[in-house]
DNA sequence: GCTTTCCTCCCCATAATTGGGGATTTCCTG
DNA sequence: CAGGAAATCCCCAATTATGGGGAGGAAAGC
């Protein structure tokens, strides 16, 4: 018996979603609310397994209200649900720990199945949200091949100190050699990224994953 | 109607689900196939929408195939399938360009569901994998705002063109102020900061997602 | 053996940044 | 209205970075 909470401010869809939770095998609807005030209070008396959460309400937002009640039981699921598919939205559910994301949907059976994911440790998104995490993960992680450049090991260990924010001087240190050394590394790494600063070389490392 | 190929080598599951596939109203299975090596002409030659890839075969993998065929044409959706829940794996299928990612399964109709997905621009994350991912991602994002800072408009300003690696008399031009004002923001922002160099500045501005 | 690359170090001069002061105006809030 | 935050500007001095040379040694490849 998988217990659920949900808090869903629209009336209409909240009481036709705890109807069919509540009638479906398997599933137990602790309770339905319009606002996720209490939530932590209630989170902490029905100890359910998962939580279906709207994203957006009056008062208390649902992303506070997951980040509230991941702080105080972590082992709660945690399934956001909306109507958007607002980037910084999905993004910041993300970070604050959800479990699952899925757009609302007039066929209820999504939602059992997303609760069941969750409920088995899985993650359960929507395919539009799942596209957008994919992208976002695509342009973080993916470098552009077409600028590759070679350093030499001492140039991406200058550059990585660098990085670091270290001053000609420290990374000297760092990596024990001289002062003019640093400078002439630093020459060749500049010449090698086409660029003519620290802060350029720092940017283009970084974006490069070149360190 | 969605025009699939098949890649797997499993000679089993192969048969098995092509004829599932092919016996499913609204697809239609232009091939089967053992191993990735022609898959570049195959897909030329039959035009599918989705292509379903095994990732661990003989020969050239999936991931080289996928990178391969969205080469020569982006639009078809490649979803990878496999028995393995790898990490880097994962990883690697999804930088290079994957649609969906399912676990080999012995419900023929969570395939449908993830072709469907694909078919329609989404994406398809079995579970297990979208746990997976949404955990990268956070490990990523986590360490944001315990940090926080506020930093003015201007501010914000002069740190974005720190990052775009401009001097002080670049970002004096690019914001219409004299030179003496960018050294006074940048002064200020050292201090909220914590740093006293630009290129800290910046790697800081970066991870901290200030811009 | 010769060439190339990499790492090392130095000189010089100019340009840029940094840190310390201080000052004015505007705008907003208590 | 007083106080504060924000944005604007200036001076001065010290430090740091940048760009231009050159040069020697070690290792690897042809």
């Amino acid at each position: 018996m998988i217990r659920i909470l949900l808090f869903e401010d629209n009336k209409n869809l909240r009481e036709s979603l705890s109807l069919y939770l509540a009638g479906t095998d398997g599933l137990w609807l602790s309770g339905a609310y319009a606002n996720a005030t209490d939530a932590v209070k209630l989170v902490r008396k029905y100890q359910p397994d998962v939580v279906l959460m709207d994203i957006q309400m009056p008062g208390i937002s649902g992303i506070e209200a997951m980040r509230a009640i991941k702080k105080v039981n972590s082992e709660v699921k945690v399934l956001i649900q909306t109507v958007f598919e607002n980037d910084d939205k999905v993004f910041a559910a993300i970070c604050a720990g959800a479990n699952g994301y899925i757009i609302k949907t007039p066929k209820p059976e999504n939602y059992v199945q997303a609760i069941t994911d969750v409920y088995n440790g899985g993650s359960h998104l929507s395919p539009s949200i799942a596209a957008k995490v994919l992208a976002m993960f695509q342009s973080q992680f993916v470098m552009k091949e077409q600028t590759y450049v070679s350093l030499t090991p001492r140039e991406k260990e200058v550059l990585q100190c660098m990085v670091k924010g270290m001053s000609y001087k420290m990374i000297a240190d760092a990596c024990n050699i001289s002062f003019s050394t640093v400078h002439s590394h630093i020459k060749n790494i500049y010449e090698k990224l086409h660029v003519n600063s620290a802060p350029e070389a720092v940017v283009k490392a970084l974006e490069m994953r070149l360190v």
